[in-house]
DNA sequence: CGAATAGTGTCTGTTAGACATTATCGA
DNA sequence: TCGATAATGTCTAACAGACACTATTCG
């Protein structure tokens, strides 16, 4: 085992950037600048910097801040992709982050960047798709049973706006005595005070925020978030 | 963004090897033969081969084969740990993984192995320490609503012993019936028909085996399974 | 037969979902 | 006043845990 073998691996970070569009769970992704598969899109990524990341999470921060802007997102490792054949380039590792961003943190650069719904989306390089696919499915599984999906509403949101965001998230309808329920058992959301959202020819909801507490942590169930009507 | 920052990174995988022993969670730790940390207990662990590993799990169950001679535990990647400082070698990737282990199948060598409790372990080498710790959480919490458990019994084994097996990972004990309630619904157990457990002053208990078609799956529950007596 | 544990039936408190009711806005 | 949606009260069915009872072995 000498020290040659590790010298021939390729380390990179990727990032599954998701917000939710048109009701949709989507993802982000950048016209590739250079090769390999110049041109295509795919997800923000890039190689590790040993002499300035402090850590792979600090690489993958990097990279999202470098490619799209945006500056400090819920961000968590995924997984670890590697082999010879996912890369042109040779044997090579991935580490895998998803982020979460609100809608309308996105709009300030539109520059290169596209946003689909994670359902059919084209052949993409490299194996983001399967890294795309186990962020959805890593979503939505904690979705069940955290306060995950808060991190992709607006800093202030009313409880139906939320459920919205969780329905779209887990693909079906939640009672709503039951969503309600939870997410006071979750205890991560406070209202703000006399703010209610105006506007529209019905009763105002209340506003609410996460808890500052919770910026980058979450909040777990025992029981998981019921679906169903 | 040049080639040569991909170069100076190190890429290793580890291992953290499970079992149980005296009703306790314990991990294996090898005598490590070479430096850095020449000498010391910590995780079995090794430099990714490119020229004959076809992925990082291949690297792992390479690994593992080699330094404890486990043909095919269930091998689940646990996450990846990296840094400047985890390796005096330089700035390193290590790609964990966990596996579990029966007991028995442990017993054929014990030469530089040592099994530990969980609970109360020393100072481990590089970050090997946070690994345990992530994969005993990881157990812990997939224990809740999954068939995971069932790696670390034997081949044929009787539903009390399944049941102290989930008591010694989850830390708590389960009431009899719900729990016999949720095995079912996992749907993973079929009874050898007609071997029971033989040999005590009591009735004997039937002996189950895992599905063949979960040996290296879970099944996963909707509500958990349920603690306290 | 008695001790011990396996395995099952059944009761009850808790929880989730269905439904209904009240509240509060704009038009 | 009406339409629409927020917010909450309440009923019911499903489920988890407690308890008790039966089954089957050894000594």
């Amino acid at each position: 085992m000498n020290r040659s073998e590790g010298i021939s691996v390729i380390c990179t970070v990727d990032v599954v950037l998701l917000t939710l569009h048109g009701g949709q769970l989507c993802v982000v992704l950048l016209k590739r600048e250079r090769p390999p598969f110049q041109g295509a899109l795919a997800l923000p990524g890039g190689y590790i910097h040993p002499e300035q990341d402090q850590d792979a999470v600090d690489a993958a921060a990097r990279v999202l801040l470098d490619k799209t802007g945006l500056a400090s997102p819920y961000l968590e490792q995924l997984a670890t992709f590697s082999g010879p054949g996912r890369d042109p380039r040779g044997w090579s590792v991935s580490i895998a982050y998803y982020a979460l961003v609100p809608q309308e943190l996105l709009r300030r650069d539109t520059t290169a960047a596209q946003v689909l719904p994670v359902e059919g989306l084209p052949v993409l390089p490299f194996d983001h798709g399967r890294m795309v696919a186990a962020a959805v499915a890593r979503v939505r599984s904690k979705s069940q049973y955290s306060s995950l999906p808060v991190h992709l509403c607006p800093e202030r949101f009313t409880l139906p706006q939320l459920q919205a965001v969780y329905e779209a998230v887990l693909g079906e309808p939640i009672n709503k005595v039951s969503f309600r329920r939870k997410v006071e058992e979750l205890d991560v959301l406070e209202p703000l005070p006399g703010e209610l959202e105006q506007g529209r020819a019905n009763r105002p909801a209340q506003l609410y925020r996460l808890r500052p507490q919770y910026r980058r942590s979450l909040s777990l169930l025992e029981r998981g978030i019921g679906a169903r009507s």
